[in-house]
DNA sequence: TTGTAAGCGTTATCAC
DNA sequence: GTGATAACGCTTACAA
């Protein structure tokens, strides 16, 4: 593989000049040429480690997840993905499984290989390992005020939810949900529910469970017995399209008939890939702005201009045939 | 950002002796923990570009494919990122998003950015573009003698699909597909459908499509019409998920009822994440297992190990909604 | 067993 | 404008 040193024989000019080229420096037009042609005839291609190495950037950043294996972090790793690619910037892929171990060696494995920086949509509190030369940026979560964050409008969104299903006709609404104590993102959308139901006057109930989605899978037959079927509750929204989807198998398994008998709303908005719409009624995320603010956002801490500490996007509903509209 | 030096200079020792001792050789036991208290106290960690620039190996993959957003691709994705850290080998995340002019500058920047290998589902013609230095595995697609292949075993996937529908009580089967002229894939499980349905005297017909997604689509409401609802077909065999969900929305328009007037299997057998199981009866590919072979097959040909040319994998049925067994 | 020093491919500083 | 050259952090002979 040809280097700079190989260029600069074959032009016969300096490494100096060769490297003041690649970046884009003046020189003279002959000099200019006979590099051009020099690098094209040995092939040459940068290399990028050297480059790092000296420059201390990479051009590359990691986006921790908890799993890619997912409607909703494959869109936004898609996005993210093609909107990094204006910057020339690579995507290091790390699923931490909600794993906390996974999250702490991925950000030691980060600083290792000195990646420019992080994006992380993550639950656990793996602020306390980050540095504070580690440029990152949070989407979904809020961590702290040195943190940038990017998030939907959960609060609207909640909202939204609620109105959308009284006006398909539901007037005995349901929040059902789960989420970790650090999540305020969940916590926010049952507030806007819950606010919209107030001010409405209209009757709902609440499954909210402090804790982790496979214990609450666990005890959700039962919850949904007494809280939904018991109570003759004929709109529900859930808190992620995930778990709404084991609501609706769940009511199916008890012959409700969807959106009958009882409307659905989600939220994330998610689809299985570009073509395929889903069926589900859900409060959008919009997830290629999250994504492109996300990037924008952590391009302008790595290069040091100014960056907006917390970006709230606007949500919009999403009609599926699980309601009635 | 504390060096390979500072350490030295803390413990005492030379730079030698902690590379060394990074690198698992042996030292006396005094040498060893003073080198491991200094790592301690300056929270040092090793850089990899400068160890890449040296030694010629990042440990650092590049998977291409497609488009993360995708279930099948992103369960494959997230199980190529699981197995590689049991090689301590992270994932660049390429989208080629079916543009050839992508893939070229994906497989540039890989070389430049000096990967120690790719995995790649692409349908283009790359190879090409593919210097013999740069260690490569390809998924599902059949490039040449040289370049290792994972794939499912199409041909017993198509005869099972037909084998599975003729069970469930349909006679008058059909196949619908398309693919490019170098997809070998969709090809042999086209014929391993043909094959099973001659073999049994079942009747069969045949839509298959030479060319791109976007314009069979357009074209499918007619082909659909004439060749399946005219002919009073009563079993479906799609080549993939994806195009088998818009037969099924297709079917649905037409007032088709799945299972009951007409049985459909899709191949891939992909779910939406984890957890939610698929409505689609499905050849199931093995994905975890094709994963599993492609890491190692990479892995062996960057260490200079034998690697098998070919693995061909086996697929299994898996039973859902769209079908009545 | 440990230390020394050259060199990987760049960039950047400083002479010229 | 251009050319030498030191330096980035590491590995690896080779020397001690």
């Amino acid at each position: 593989m040809a280097s700079i040193k190989d260029v600069a024989k074959l032009a016969k000019v300096s490494v100096g000049s060769v490297s003041k080229y690649l970046n884009g420096g003046k020189l003279k037009e002959k000099t200019t040429t006979a590099i051009e042609q020099a690098i094209e005839t040995l092939n040459y291609e940068k290399n990028i480690y050297a480059t790092g190495l000296r420059t201390n950037r990479t051009h590359t950043i990691a986006l921790i997840i908890p799993t890619i294996w997912h409607p909703f972090f494959s869109e936004l790793a898609f996005y993210i993905e093609a909107e990094l690619r204006n910057y020339q910037t690579k995507l290091i892929l790390c699923n931490t499984q909600n794993n906390y171990e996974n999250e702490i060696a991925y950000i030691s494995m980060a600083r290792q290989n000195k990646v420019d920086g992080l994006i992380a949509l993550t639950y656990s509190n793996v602020d306390e390992y980050i540095s504070s030369e580690l440029p990152i940026v949070s989407i979904d979560r809020y961590f702290s005020e040195e943190i940038p964050t990017i998030m939907s409008d959960n609060f609207a969104g909640g909202e939204l939810a609620a109105e959308k299903l009284k006006q398909a006709g539901a007037n005995k609404l349901a929040f059902i949900g789960y989420g970790s104590i650090y999540d305020n993102s969940t916590r926010d959308r049952y507030r806007g529910f819950q606010a919209y139901c107030q001010t409405h006057g209209l009757e709902s109930e609440t499954i909210y469970y402090e804790g982790h989605h496979r214990e609450f899978n666990e005890k959700l037959p039962e919850f949904v017995q007494e809280t939904i079927l018991n109570k003759a509750v004929n709109g529900i929204f859930v808190v992620n399209d995930e778990q709404a989807f084991e609501i609706l198998a769940l009511l199916q398994e008890n012959n409700v008939r969807v959106p009958e008998d009882i409307q659905v709303i989600g939220f994330d908005g998610s689809q299985q890939s570009n073509n395929i719409p889903s069926a589900l009624s859900s409060i959008r995320q919009p997830i290629p702005t999250i994504a492109a603010e996300a990037v924008r956002c952590l391009i302008n801490i790595i290069e040091k201009k100014e960056a907006p500490l917390k970006t709230v996007l606007p949500v919009v509903y999403q009609s599926g045939q699980t309601t009635r509209d």
